[in-house]
DNA sequence: CCTCGGCTGTCCGGAAACGGACAGCAGCAA
DNA sequence: TTGCTGCTGTCCGTTTCCGGACAGCCGAGG
């Protein structure tokens, strides 16, 4: 697993940012911080980040999660492929459940293990890599993979997937060659 | 949110069994049982399912939910469009993470209430028509839909974005002016 | 001011893809 | 057996697409 890659920690109570960053420090190329989700968008927009570990209570007293379903909104909203982890201490199920279902990666419980939390927030960063390596295909590429999909569901019937993806016969067996296949 | 769709529960406790089925029964089309995951495959095989309601406990005394994972992991590779509710009474919050991660739908504690119940299961089924209905596309509309993507990804930039499809700008021109855009 | 770099939009001769049509082949029913 | 059905693989005249090239445009920098 990599051990490189640029994390933003989100969490307002200073002791437990720290605890955090001495556990991420050495597994990770470099760790940013912030105390609350203020400015999130425009931290989004100047560094290219990896991964987002992120409190899910900000606001003093709150512990329903709402600041981090909130927060973690913005970022899919802002960059989609950024995997993000939420923590918090009174996650019930429910909670966890209601985070993953909305595009979290991964949902972990405080007080941690340390080992567990490097290991989720190593994971979404992984993650990260693969959401935007498999992003940037070539047309002609997105058009194979397309084309084997389709003949797979069909069974490799070349008739019944050819009018499936929209053209003659002929057609898909030209291009099925081309791509050798 | 539609009220027909073939649903399949798999659940031992056939008092629980017949209590999921009573609160499920007018709000889908059909339900099928099973008492255990024996034959799975074939049931999956035989008759088209919207929904698959699967109890994570079967062989008596065992409560880690490794059976409930391993049936999902069959009725993932067998129809990945096929959407999952997990159900257990034993679960913390480490197994709803790992179940989710692992792509089921959603996960439900027992006992559960019926509301909450049937709206897991009617998501599952819109989920799954949605997956299946978003697979089956026109190869045109595929490239529509994966230039639209590339070209916001830079910005509009036509010169950048023909390159990185992989096809000259002219051509990228025309595609752009055949899809009305 | 003027040039330069990088983009857009368009043209055109050569190249590639189109799809209707034809033959061949396997399975199946009469 | 014959006939029928539905598939595969290939041919060929027509249509479409290709990409190098050219002109125009805008903003940055001398």
């Amino acid at each position: 697993m990599s051990n490189d890659g640029v994390v933003l920690i989100i969490e307002d109570d200073v002791d437990v940012l720290r605890a955090a960053r001495v556990a991420l420090q050495p597994h990770v190329h470099r760790v940013e911080t912030a105390t609350s989700a203020e400015g999130l968008r425009e931290s989004l927009q100047a560094t290219p980040l990896d991964a987002v570990l992120l409190d899910m209570n900000f606001t003093r007293g709150a512990r329903n999660g709402a600041d981090g379903l909130d927060a973690l909104a913005l970022v899919r909203e802002v960059d989609p492929t950024l995997a993000v982890v939420l923590m918090t201490a009174y996650g019930g199920v429910a909670l966890a459940v209601d985070s993953l279902k909305r595009g979290a990666a991964d949902f972990v419980l405080k007080p941690w293990r340390n080992e567990a939390l490097v290991e989720a927030v190593l994971r979404a960063i992984e993650l990260t890599r693969t959401k935007r390596g498999s992003e940037a295909l070539d047309l002609e590429t997105i058009e194979r993979q397309a084309i084997e999909k389709a003949l797979a569901r069909h069974a490799g019937n070349i008739s019944l997937t050819a009018s499936a993806l929209g053209l003659s016969r002929p057609a898909l067996y030209r291009r099925m060659s081309k791509h050798g296949l």
